[in-house]
DNA sequence: GGTTGACTTGGAGTTGACTCCAGCGAGTCT
DNA sequence: AGACTCGCTGGAGTCAACTCCAAGTCAACC
């Protein structure tokens, strides 16, 4: 029902430095600890790690993450304060997906390039059937 | 035909810094200057400037992009290793994407638990016609 | 011909996000 | 009891990617 932080860093992929300085900073709420002063990990915590973790690949900001934890913890009150804070990161979210697709298309037309230009230029020089330059480097600079 | 680095970083919008930054470690090849030794980037370093700065936007790192220079700067015998670096490039991209729009539906969810679980309860509060505890924190900490 | 202002260089400093470590304590095996 | 292993803390160190700065050069204007 609870694990150590070993259990919970091959889990989530964690170190364990970096599972303490996440809970140091405030990024995640408190874990609760037996009489030795060791972590004890619940499945809520567990909930918070997976959902930090994913927020931080895709690209979350630290301190945003900090002020939502904070806002939690401060209860039912600054839901709204909370709920802002998720629509404003799924906006930038979503604005960084799309960059991403633009440039997933425009390295996709690159590739082809090669494929179509360059690389056939490559295996004629290959075949040692030279008959004079062939789509040089400059055509292809974007 | 030809700008300096004001006009560049106008266009561009990245830092004079930043620009003679990325020119001193590679990721961007060498720019000519004039009599005086002042930048003077032409067309073609404006589309690498571009390139680069979405490729960074994109999150790809700095290195990767350097490598892909320093080949470039080799000729056209270096076209199949630069096409490989795209390739994988790409293929990063493409996974960062795929695991960012999870984010989002798992976002899309959370923020309409905001709306069917949380704000009712605040808006309850506000009307002052409370009678017993709504909808609490604990049901929604993932 | 002096002042202004954009540009140059090399190097130091900053930021965000970890990552590592010394020194200590608790629990377990032998 | 001694030796291991795991975990704890506070603080220092690292890394990528910039960002800032002092001191100097140069062209142009007054």
């Amino acid at each position: 029902m609870s694990m150590t932080i070993a259990e919970v860093r091959k889990r989530y992929g964690l170190t364990a430095d970096t599972l303490r300085y996440y809970e140091r900073i405030g990024l995640i709420p408190p874990v609760g600890r037996n009489a030795g002063g060791v972590r004890n990990y619940t499945e809520h915590d567990g909930n918070w790690i997976d959902f930090i973790k994913c927020m931080r690949n895709a690209g979350v900001q630290v301190e945003a993450l900090i002020e939502y934890v904070a806002l939690f913890q401060q209860g039912d009150a600054t839901a709204s304060a909370r709920k802002q804070i998720l629509i404003d990161q799924r906006a930038q979210i979503a604005a960084r997906v799309a960059s991403m697709q633009k440039m997933l298309e425009r390295l996709d037309r690159k590739i082809e390039q090669y494929e179509n230009h360059i690389m056939p230029a490559e295996k004629k020089l290959q075949r040692k059937a030279v008959k004079g330059r062939v789509a040089h480097n400059a055509a292809m600079t974007h």
